[in-house]
DNA sequence: TAACCGTGGGA
DNA sequence: TTCCCAAGGTT
Protein backbone atom coordinates (compact mmCIF):
# COMPACT_ATOMS: atom_id res chain seq x y z
CA UNK A 1 0.00 0.00 0.00
CA UNK A 2 2.78 2.35 0.56
CA UNK A 3 4.05 1.37 -2.72
CA UNK A 4 0.77 2.44 -3.95
CA UNK A 5 0.86 5.41 -2.26
CA UNK A 6 3.84 6.80 -3.68
CA UNK A 7 3.66 4.97 -7.30
CA UNK A 8 -0.39 4.91 -8.37
CA UNK A 9 -0.68 5.81 -11.82
CA UNK A 10 -2.97 8.64 -12.79
CA UNK A 11 -6.02 8.16 -15.03
CA UNK A 12 -8.87 9.76 -15.91
CA UNK A 13 -11.75 7.72 -13.80
CA UNK A 14 -9.29 6.92 -10.61
CA UNK A 15 -9.54 8.73 -7.39
CA UNK A 16 -6.07 8.42 -6.28
CA UNK A 17 -5.07 7.41 -2.72
CA UNK A 18 -4.58 11.25 -1.53
CA UNK A 19 -7.75 12.20 -2.79
CA UNK A 20 -9.71 9.17 -1.37
CA UNK A 21 -8.09 9.89 1.73
CA UNK A 22 -9.24 13.36 1.46
CA UNK A 23 -13.27 12.32 1.57
CA UNK A 24 -13.18 11.81 -2.70
CA UNK A 25 -15.49 9.01 -3.93
CA UNK A 26 -15.06 7.24 -7.35
CA UNK A 27 -18.11 7.69 -9.54
CA UNK A 28 -19.85 4.17 -9.95
CA UNK A 29 -20.88 4.91 -13.56
CA UNK A 30 -17.27 6.12 -14.41
CA UNK A 31 -15.83 2.90 -12.34
CA UNK A 32 -17.84 0.57 -14.84
CA UNK A 33 -17.64 2.38 -18.16
CA UNK A 34 -13.69 2.38 -17.74
CA UNK A 35 -13.73 -1.31 -15.98
CA UNK A 36 -15.63 -2.60 -19.89
CA UNK A 37 -13.53 -0.18 -21.76
CA UNK A 38 -10.57 -1.88 -20.33
CA UNK A 39 -11.27 -5.36 -20.83
CA UNK A 40 -8.93 -6.74 -22.74
CA UNK A 41 -7.65 -3.67 -23.76
CA UNK A 42 -4.76 -1.59 -22.89
CA UNK A 43 -5.09 1.77 -20.60
CA UNK A 44 -3.59 4.32 -23.74
CA UNK A 45 -6.18 2.90 -26.64
CA UNK A 46 -9.22 3.47 -23.44
CA UNK A 47 -8.28 7.06 -22.86
CA UNK A 48 -10.08 8.99 -25.57
CA UNK A 49 -12.74 6.42 -25.54
CA UNK A 50 -13.28 7.33 -22.32
CA UNK A 51 -12.95 10.79 -22.49
CA UNK A 52 -15.63 11.12 -25.68
CA UNK A 53 -18.25 8.91 -23.61
CA UNK A 54 -18.54 11.04 -20.53
CA UNK A 55 -18.44 13.97 -22.21
CA UNK A 56 -21.38 13.46 -24.40
CA UNK A 57 -23.23 10.46 -22.33
CA UNK A 58 -22.23 12.18 -18.62
CA UNK A 59 -24.46 9.85 -16.40
CA UNK A 60 -26.21 6.27 -17.28
CA UNK A 61 -29.59 7.96 -17.43
CA UNK A 62 -28.25 9.49 -20.66
CA UNK A 63 -26.45 7.06 -21.61
CA UNK A 64 -29.54 4.65 -21.77
CA UNK A 65 -30.52 6.96 -23.77
CA UNK A 66 -28.83 6.82 -26.52
CA UNK A 67 -29.44 5.79 -29.98
CA UNK A 68 -27.56 2.20 -30.58
CA UNK A 69 -26.09 3.25 -33.31
CA UNK A 70 -24.44 6.34 -32.13
CA UNK A 71 -23.13 3.95 -29.10
CA UNK A 72 -22.32 1.57 -31.55
CA UNK A 73 -20.28 4.26 -33.40
CA UNK A 74 -18.46 5.43 -30.50
CA UNK A 75 -16.90 2.38 -29.62
CA UNK A 76 -15.91 1.96 -33.52
CA UNK A 77 -12.23 0.98 -33.62
CA UNK A 78 -12.01 -0.05 -29.88
CA UNK A 79 -13.08 -3.42 -30.77
CA UNK A 80 -14.77 -6.75 -28.88
CA UNK A 81 -18.26 -4.83 -30.20
CA UNK A 82 -20.38 -6.88 -27.80
CA UNK A 83 -19.00 -5.10 -24.62
CA UNK A 84 -20.43 -2.24 -26.39
CA UNK A 85 -24.13 -3.83 -27.04
CA UNK A 86 -23.71 -5.07 -23.68
CA UNK A 87 -22.56 -1.89 -22.17
CA UNK A 88 -26.38 -0.44 -23.66
CA UNK A 89 -28.28 -3.02 -22.15
CA UNK A 90 -26.82 -2.86 -18.89
CA UNK A 91 -26.95 0.78 -18.78
CA UNK A 92 -30.81 -0.11 -19.36
CA UNK A 93 -31.33 -2.33 -16.76
CA UNK A 94 -29.71 0.09 -14.09
CA UNK A 95 -32.25 2.45 -15.24
CA UNK A 96 -35.18 0.75 -15.45
CA UNK A 97 -34.26 -1.95 -12.72
CA UNK A 98 -32.50 -0.21 -10.10
CA UNK A 99 -33.49 3.74 -10.32
CA UNK A 100 -30.45 4.63 -12.46
CA UNK A 101 -28.25 3.17 -9.43
CA UNK A 102 -25.75 0.45 -9.90
CA UNK A 103 -26.31 -2.30 -7.08
CA UNK A 104 -23.46 -2.04 -4.56
CA UNK A 105 -22.75 -5.30 -3.92
CA UNK A 106 -20.51 -7.79 -6.06
CA UNK A 107 -23.15 -10.36 -6.21
CA UNK A 108 -26.07 -7.74 -7.24
CA UNK A 109 -23.35 -6.46 -10.30
CA UNK A 110 -22.54 -10.33 -11.18
CA UNK A 111 -25.11 -11.09 -14.41
CA UNK A 112 -25.92 -7.68 -15.05
CA UNK A 113 -24.84 -7.37 -18.88
CA UNK A 114 -21.33 -7.60 -20.29
CA UNK A 115 -20.43 -7.74 -16.06
CA UNK A 116 -18.49 -11.12 -15.16
CA UNK A 117 -16.38 -11.85 -12.28
CA UNK A 118 -13.41 -10.13 -12.82
CA UNK A 119 -15.62 -6.56 -13.65
CA UNK A 120 -17.96 -7.34 -10.69
CA UNK A 121 -15.81 -7.14 -7.94
CA UNK A 122 -13.12 -4.20 -9.46
CA UNK A 123 -16.27 -2.49 -9.21
CA UNK A 124 -17.78 -3.01 -5.82
CA UNK A 125 -14.11 -2.85 -4.68
CA UNK A 126 -13.45 0.63 -6.17
CA UNK A 127 -16.18 2.25 -6.70
CA UNK A 128 -17.67 1.25 -3.18
CA UNK A 129 -14.31 -0.21 -1.17
CA UNK A 130 -15.83 -3.38 -0.47
CA UNK A 131 -13.11 -5.91 0.27
CA UNK A 132 -13.92 -7.90 -3.03
CA UNK A 133 -10.79 -9.84 -4.75
CA UNK A 134 -9.74 -8.44 -8.30
CA UNK A 135 -8.41 -11.00 -10.36
CA UNK A 136 -7.58 -9.80 -13.58
CA UNK A 137 -4.31 -10.97 -15.91
CA UNK A 138 -2.19 -8.77 -14.11
CA UNK A 139 -2.98 -10.48 -10.79
CA UNK A 140 -2.69 -14.37 -12.49
CA UNK A 141 0.71 -12.97 -13.42
CA UNK A 142 1.56 -11.12 -9.98
CA UNK A 143 -0.03 -14.75 -7.82
CA UNK A 144 2.16 -17.20 -9.99
CA UNK A 145 4.97 -15.44 -9.30
CA UNK A 146 4.37 -15.22 -5.14
CA UNK A 147 4.06 -18.29 -5.18
CA UNK A 148 6.13 -19.67 -7.93
CA UNK A 149 3.31 -21.60 -9.19
CA UNK A 150 3.94 -23.29 -12.37
CA UNK A 151 0.64 -25.53 -13.05
CA UNK A 152 -0.30 -23.36 -16.87
CA UNK A 153 -3.26 -21.24 -17.34
CA UNK A 154 -6.06 -21.79 -17.22
CA UNK A 155 -5.69 -24.90 -15.46
CA UNK A 156 -4.37 -22.67 -12.43
CA UNK A 157 -6.76 -19.91 -12.42
CA UNK A 158 -8.57 -21.32 -9.22
CA UNK A 159 -5.50 -21.79 -7.42
CA UNK A 160 -4.31 -18.25 -8.35
CA UNK A 161 -8.06 -16.58 -7.16
CA UNK A 162 -7.31 -18.89 -3.74
CA UNK A 163 -3.71 -17.16 -3.68
CA UNK A 164 -5.71 -13.32 -4.12
CA UNK A 165 -8.31 -14.37 -2.00
CA UNK A 166 -5.98 -14.99 0.88
CA UNK A 167 -4.29 -11.50 0.35
CA UNK A 168 -6.86 -9.00 0.19
CA UNK A 169 -6.97 -6.80 2.95
CA UNK A 170 -9.92 -5.31 4.72
CA UNK A 171 -8.38 -2.15 5.01
CA UNK A 172 -8.78 0.07 1.74
CA UNK A 173 -9.44 -3.03 -0.09
CA UNK A 174 -10.40 -0.40 -3.17
CA UNK A 175 -6.49 0.88 -2.92
CA UNK A 176 -5.48 -2.77 -2.57
CA UNK A 177 -7.09 -4.07 -6.01
CA UNK A 178 -5.47 -0.74 -7.60
CA UNK A 179 -2.40 -1.43 -6.54
CA UNK A 180 -2.06 -5.06 -7.83
CA UNK A 181 -2.90 -4.60 -10.88
CA UNK A 182 -0.22 -1.54 -10.97
CA UNK A 183 2.35 -3.42 -9.76
CA UNK A 184 1.34 -6.31 -12.33
CA UNK A 185 1.17 -3.11 -15.50
CA UNK A 186 4.47 -1.45 -14.20
CA UNK A 187 7.32 -3.58 -12.30
CA UNK A 188 5.83 -7.24 -12.57
CA UNK A 189 5.38 -7.10 -15.92
CA UNK A 190 5.22 -9.95 -18.57
CA UNK A 191 8.67 -9.71 -20.06
CA UNK A 192 11.66 -8.73 -18.13
CA UNK A 193 10.17 -7.65 -14.76
CA UNK A 194 11.62 -5.21 -12.59
CA UNK A 195 12.39 -7.50 -9.65
CA UNK A 196 15.01 -5.07 -8.22
CA UNK A 197 12.58 -2.58 -7.20
CA UNK A 198 9.62 -4.78 -6.63
CA UNK A 199 8.08 -3.56 -3.25
CA UNK A 200 7.39 -7.79 -2.76
CA UNK A 201 10.59 -8.88 -3.91
CA UNK A 202 11.46 -10.37 -0.29
CA UNK A 203 8.46 -12.55 -0.48
CA UNK A 204 8.52 -13.71 -3.80
CA UNK A 205 9.09 -17.17 -4.55
CA UNK A 206 9.56 -17.15 -8.14
CA UNK A 207 12.30 -14.01 -7.83
CA UNK A 208 14.36 -16.12 -5.27
CA UNK A 209 13.99 -19.29 -7.71
CA UNK A 210 14.88 -16.92 -10.86
CA UNK A 211 11.72 -18.72 -12.32
CA UNK A 212 9.97 -14.86 -12.97
CA UNK A 213 10.40 -14.25 -16.59
CA UNK A 214 8.83 -17.61 -17.63
CA UNK A 215 5.44 -16.88 -15.08
CA UNK A 216 2.81 -18.00 -15.68
CA UNK A 217 2.90 -20.75 -18.06
CA UNK A 218 0.28 -20.73 -20.48
CA UNK A 219 -1.52 -23.44 -22.69
CA UNK A 220 0.15 -23.06 -26.22
CA UNK A 221 -2.10 -21.31 -28.58
CA UNK A 222 -3.50 -22.74 -31.94
CA UNK A 223 -2.22 -21.12 -35.50
CA UNK A 224 -4.83 -18.96 -36.81
CA UNK A 225 -6.25 -19.68 -40.31
CA UNK A 226 -6.43 -17.22 -43.36
CA UNK A 227 -9.30 -16.77 -44.67
CA UNK A 228 -10.29 -14.98 -47.79
CA UNK A 229 -13.10 -12.38 -48.69
CA UNK A 230 -14.44 -9.22 -50.44
CA UNK A 231 -15.59 -5.55 -50.13
CA UNK A 232 -17.73 -3.73 -51.96
CA UNK A 233 -17.28 0.00 -51.53
CA UNK A 234 -20.06 1.77 -53.43
CA UNK A 235 -20.24 5.72 -53.63
CA UNK A 236 -23.05 6.54 -55.59
CA UNK A 237 -23.14 9.68 -57.89
CA UNK A 238 -24.07 12.26 -55.36
CA UNK A 239 -21.19 11.06 -52.57
CA UNK A 240 -23.69 8.52 -50.71
CA UNK A 241 -21.64 5.62 -49.47
CA UNK A 242 -24.06 2.15 -49.75
CA UNK A 243 -22.84 0.33 -46.13
CA UNK A 244 -25.04 -2.49 -44.26
CA UNK A 245 -25.75 -2.80 -40.47
CA UNK A 246 -23.98 -6.40 -39.44
CA UNK A 247 -26.44 -8.40 -37.10
CA UNK A 248 -26.12 -8.26 -33.68
CA UNK A 249 -25.14 -11.74 -32.90
CA UNK A 250 -20.94 -12.59 -34.30
CA UNK A 251 -18.45 -10.63 -35.31
CA UNK A 252 -18.60 -6.73 -35.48
CA UNK A 253 -22.17 -7.36 -34.37
CA UNK A 254 -24.23 -4.31 -34.75
CA UNK A 255 -21.53 -2.28 -36.43
CA UNK A 256 -21.75 -1.05 -39.80
CA UNK A 257 -19.91 -2.48 -42.77
CA UNK A 258 -19.48 -2.83 -46.36
CA UNK A 259 -21.38 -5.10 -48.36
CA UNK A 260 -19.39 -8.36 -49.36
CA UNK A 261 -18.96 -11.94 -49.08
CA UNK A 262 -18.62 -14.84 -46.76
CA UNK A 263 -15.05 -14.77 -45.34
CA UNK A 264 -13.91 -18.51 -45.49
CA UNK A 265 -10.19 -20.10 -46.06
CA UNK A 266 -11.85 -20.92 -49.84
CA UNK A 267 -11.68 -18.48 -52.34
CA UNK A 268 -14.96 -15.78 -51.99
CA UNK A 269 -17.43 -16.03 -54.34
CA UNK A 270 -18.26 -12.49 -56.48
CA UNK A 271 -21.83 -11.24 -54.82
CA UNK A 272 -21.92 -7.38 -55.80
CA UNK A 273 -24.85 -5.65 -53.44
CA UNK A 274 -25.64 -3.86 -56.86
CA UNK A 275 -25.23 -3.90 -60.35
CA UNK A 276 -22.57 -1.49 -61.04
CA UNK A 277 -19.14 -1.74 -63.00
CA UNK A 278 -17.28 -3.15 -60.25
CA UNK A 279 -13.52 -2.08 -60.24
CA UNK A 280 -11.23 -4.72 -58.61
CA UNK A 281 -8.73 -2.45 -56.56
CA UNK A 282 -5.91 -4.99 -56.69
CA UNK A 283 -4.94 -4.16 -52.91
CA UNK A 284 -6.20 -6.12 -50.37
CA UNK A 285 -6.74 -4.85 -46.91
CA UNK A 286 -4.88 -7.22 -44.75
CA UNK A 287 -6.64 -7.72 -40.78
CA UNK A 288 -6.08 -10.12 -38.05
CA UNK A 289 -8.80 -11.00 -35.64
CA UNK A 290 -8.99 -12.88 -32.49
CA UNK A 291 -8.51 -16.31 -34.31
CA UNK A 292 -8.28 -15.84 -38.06
CA UNK A 293 -6.17 -13.57 -40.13
CA UNK A 294 -8.09 -11.76 -42.65
CA UNK A 295 -7.03 -10.96 -46.36
CA UNK A 296 -9.89 -8.56 -47.96
CA UNK A 297 -9.70 -7.92 -51.82
CA UNK A 298 -11.85 -4.51 -52.37
CA UNK A 299 -13.94 -3.84 -55.32
CA UNK A 300 -15.02 -0.15 -55.87
CA UNK A 301 -17.67 1.25 -58.05
CA UNK A 302 -19.94 4.29 -58.85
CA UNK A 303 -23.27 3.43 -58.43
CA UNK A 304 -26.05 5.22 -60.71
CA UNK A 305 -28.57 7.28 -58.85
CA UNK A 306 -31.55 5.18 -59.75
CA UNK A 307 -30.27 1.67 -58.56
CA UNK A 308 -32.06 -0.29 -56.17
CA UNK A 309 -29.33 -2.47 -54.30
CA UNK A 310 -30.35 -5.84 -53.07
CA UNK A 311 -28.70 -5.39 -49.34
CA UNK A 312 -27.57 -2.56 -47.47
CA UNK A 313 -28.67 0.96 -47.75
CA UNK A 314 -27.01 4.83 -48.68
CA UNK A 315 -25.72 6.42 -46.41
CA UNK A 316 -25.37 10.97 -47.53
CA UNK A 317 -21.99 11.85 -47.75
CA UNK A 318 -22.15 14.36 -44.89
CA UNK A 319 -23.41 11.82 -42.68
CA UNK A 320 -21.06 9.17 -43.44
CA UNK A 321 -17.85 9.23 -40.82
CA UNK A 322 -14.86 6.90 -41.55
CA UNK A 323 -14.22 7.04 -37.90
CA UNK A 324 -17.89 5.25 -37.10
CA UNK A 325 -16.99 2.29 -38.75
CA UNK A 326 -14.95 -1.09 -37.09
CA UNK A 327 -11.30 -0.87 -37.85
CA UNK A 328 -11.21 -3.71 -40.90
CA UNK A 329 -13.88 -2.06 -42.36
CA UNK A 330 -11.98 1.25 -42.42
CA UNK A 331 -8.70 -0.34 -44.05
CA UNK A 332 -11.26 -0.94 -46.59
CA UNK A 333 -12.16 2.39 -46.92
CA UNK A 334 -8.61 3.81 -47.20
CA UNK A 335 -7.47 1.68 -50.14
CA UNK A 336 -11.23 2.67 -51.74
CA UNK A 337 -10.82 6.55 -50.73
CA UNK A 338 -7.55 6.53 -52.80
CA UNK A 339 -9.42 6.01 -56.10
CA UNK A 340 -12.55 7.89 -55.17
CA UNK A 341 -10.43 10.54 -55.01
CA UNK A 342 -8.27 9.96 -58.17
CA UNK A 343 -11.05 9.70 -60.32
CA UNK A 344 -13.14 12.85 -58.88
C1' DT B 1 -14.70 -26.93 -21.45
C1' DA B 2 -13.49 -24.44 -25.27
C1' DA B 3 -14.52 -21.51 -28.93
C1' DC B 4 -15.63 -17.02 -30.09
C1' DC B 5 -14.95 -12.16 -29.95
C1' DG B 6 -10.83 -6.70 -31.96
C1' DT B 7 -7.26 -3.85 -31.84
C1' DG B 8 -2.78 -1.54 -31.56
C1' DG B 9 1.79 -1.30 -29.69
C1' DG B 10 6.08 -3.35 -28.52
C1' DA B 11 9.67 -6.83 -28.99
C1' DT C 1 6.92 -9.69 -40.42
C1' DT C 2 5.29 -12.09 -36.89
C1' DC C 3 4.10 -12.99 -32.41
C1' DC C 4 2.65 -11.67 -27.87
C1' DC C 5 -0.35 -9.53 -25.00
C1' DA C 6 -3.75 -6.10 -22.56
C1' DA C 7 -8.26 -4.11 -16.01
C1' DG C 8 -12.61 -10.74 -19.76
C1' DG C 9 -17.48 -12.05 -20.95
C1' DT C 10 -20.67 -14.93 -23.35
C1' DT C 11 -22.22 -18.99 -25.40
Amino acid sequence: MAWYDANARIMPWRVGPQARRAGDTPDPYRIWLSEVMLQQTTVAAVKDYFHRFTMRWPTVTALAAAADEDVMAAWAGLGYYARARNLLKCARVVVADHGGQFPTTRDGLLGLPGIGPYTAAAIAAIAYDLPETVVDGNVERVMARLHDLHLPLPTAKPELIEFARRLTPRQRPGDYAQAVMDLGATICTPKSPACGICPWRAPCAARSEGTAQQLPKKLPKKPKPIRLGIAYVGRRTDGAFLLQRRPDKGLLGGMLGWPGSEWAEIPPQESPPVAADWRDLGAEARHTFTHFHLRLAVRVAVIPPEAQPDVGAFIPHDRFRPSDLPTVMRKAFDLARASFEYES
